[in-house]
DNA sequence: ATGCAAATAGGAATGATTTGCATTCGTTAA
DNA sequence: TTAACGAATGCAAATCATTCCTATTTGCAT
């Protein structure tokens, strides 16, 4: 069990250690899927432990996302998603359709991003990049 | 006035000629902001013109942007921001301490998400991209 | 001028997220 | 260990952005 490391991840961002912060990071450490909404966070919850609030999850995720335990991504398809804040940069690729995730990273465009910036006079801090289209699943393609 | 030019635009793109849509284009065409949301050209629309129903807004936002005429892009705010489309497709880069916003174009970037969407077996439809960094100004780099 | 498809108003509906509040829990000091 | 107090939770209602529904109006080809 990774309680105990858990524990201490929370103890160590000064937060309290409670049953459903336990609970979610744990539905993080252990999910299939990288990138998680609240309501599939919500819904994970549900059918493992006990009861958990949809409000309490959310109240999680912004906490542990305060505290640099999960990063928040927002796009286009209307609900934040969550994902372990593990290190390592990395882009989206976002299907409209079905709503799945693929990371990717590319050297030319990040050293090209560094280019742009520096001939605005700009020092890069950070960057936020999405690419959105429909993903080759059948289901996905289909002309209504 | 630029009806003429408006309903020349609209025309060309095939839609017709309605007040709602001479509105909307007006609105953007003279605010000092360049990026709207819906509820802004709903509130100035309001203002200015007589009613026009927030609805319609939407509606003629979604459409403006489906012919090129507007653009659309997706901010952290968590609501979908409008801008005249008239220099074709731009990114973002934002600085930091005085929020001021450069917008650039870049073919090596815009070439390489192709590539990245084709090998990830994505048809690609858009992208939202923000650079962000800290400007050369004197005032943006002075230490707290 | 006339008809019909397209467009509109606006209110209800939806989906995501938040907030208010009474109750319960975690932690700290005794 | 326990009392105590503030923080955290659950639930329901509220909010926010956006979309849907539909009766009515409008643009425009004829």
């Amino acid at each position: 069990m990774d309680i105990e490391a858990n524990s201490a991840l929370l103890k160590n961002k000064g937060l309290k250690i409670t049953t459903p912060r336990l609970a979610v990071l744990e539905i993080f450490q252990k999910s299939k899927e990288r990138h998680l909404s609240a309501e599939d966070v919500f819904k994970e919850a549900l059918s493992k432990d006990g009861d958990l609030g949809l409000a309490t999850v959310y109240r999680v995720l912004t906490q542990l996302s305060e505290v640099g335990l999960l990063a928040a991504t927002n796009f286009e398809t209307g609900k934040t998603t969550f994902e372990l804040n593990e290190g390592g940069h990395h882009d989206h690729l976002v299907c409209l359709n079905c709503g799945s995730v693929i990371e990717f990273n590319d050297e030319e465009i990040e050293n090209r991003q560094e280019l742009i910036a520096k001939q605005h006079g700009f020092r890069l801090i950070n960057h936020s990049m999405a690419l959105y289209g429909v993903c080759s699943k059948q289901a996905c393609n289909d002309v209504g």
